[in-house]
DNA sequence: TTATTTTCAGAATTTTTTGTCTGATTTTAA
DNA sequence: TTAAAATCAGACAAAAAATTCTGAAAATAA
């Protein structure tokens, strides 16, 4: 099998982006966020967690408790959150599993690979939340 | 965590390229190959099998026996190696795990992705293995 | 032919990832 | 103040991926 995020960040991706375009609601519960995405909820809840302790979502206890953004849209980048639950490793490490990988002593694909990698790698650091928004909600309401 | 290829895969394409460096060779025995690039014995056996299953090599048993290419290395691609081991699922399926992403109901990063994901999908179905004889013996070299 | 050396096949084990359960803690509404 | 409804924390369980083990089968050299 092949992946390129963990379900985890997959999971966590997913619900960022919905909070992100339910910046209405003043915060949104964990069974809701489980339920429209269809994600375990006990699975998703962990993530948010972890996302908060992350500085990227906030939560709030309680009755009225739930989840939403700990800044603006604008603010928090596709990145912020593939290295809070993935890290970064996958844009240094070798695409071969060769070790040390770099220019000095470089795995065969290294620069065909290391540009492509580069080239997502900039995608996820410039696109912010707030450019999302509409897709997102097309995307939930299709599901 | 985050990956390309599964170790498997990263295992597969180092020994399909070692064995594209070593042509001079009749035919290399496993444990030559676990040894040069440092994966287990019978780990990479496995995965070798696998591989001749798949056509890409040929096995000799027997007291002289090991492995080869089953082709010439201008004949296979690095992309042949991917999809018998990993498949070809990272290249049509959603990177953010959402269901059903295609045109009509696109996740929110569909354009952005699938650009780069076919650039991939081209560097790696362009490439054959003579091309990467001598980093690759470069590479092992020093290992 | 026989001993040796190799690949082969499948099961078993270990590790990592994914997903679940239990109960405590916090907050609010009645 | 009390009950209800939410998050939180950590252990637990299941599934998948990675790795190892065991012994058979094949081929060659002596």
């Amino acid at each position: 099998m092949t992946v390129i995020f963990s379900k985890k960040c997959e999971y966590g991706l997913q619900a960022v982006l919905y909070l992100a375009a339910n910046m209405f609601d003043d915060v949104v519960r964990v069974d809701v966020i489980a339920q429209e995405l269809n994600i375990p909820k006990e699975f998703i809840s962990k993530i948010l967690q972890s996302l908060r302790e992350h500085g990227i979502i906030d939560s709030k206890k309680g009755k009225t408790g739930g989840f939403a953004l700990a800044k603006s849209p604008s603010q928090i980048k596709l990145i912020d959150i593939v290295e809070a639950i993935d890290g970064l490793s996958i844009f240094n490490s070798c695409v071969l599993g060769f070790p040390n990988c770099n220019p000095d002593h470089p795995c065969p694909v290294h620069d065909k690979w290391g540009k492509l990698r580069t080239e997502a790698y900039k995608m996820l650091s410039e696109e912010t939340l707030d450019k999302f928004r509409d897709k997102t909600l097309d995307k939930i309401k299709n599901l």
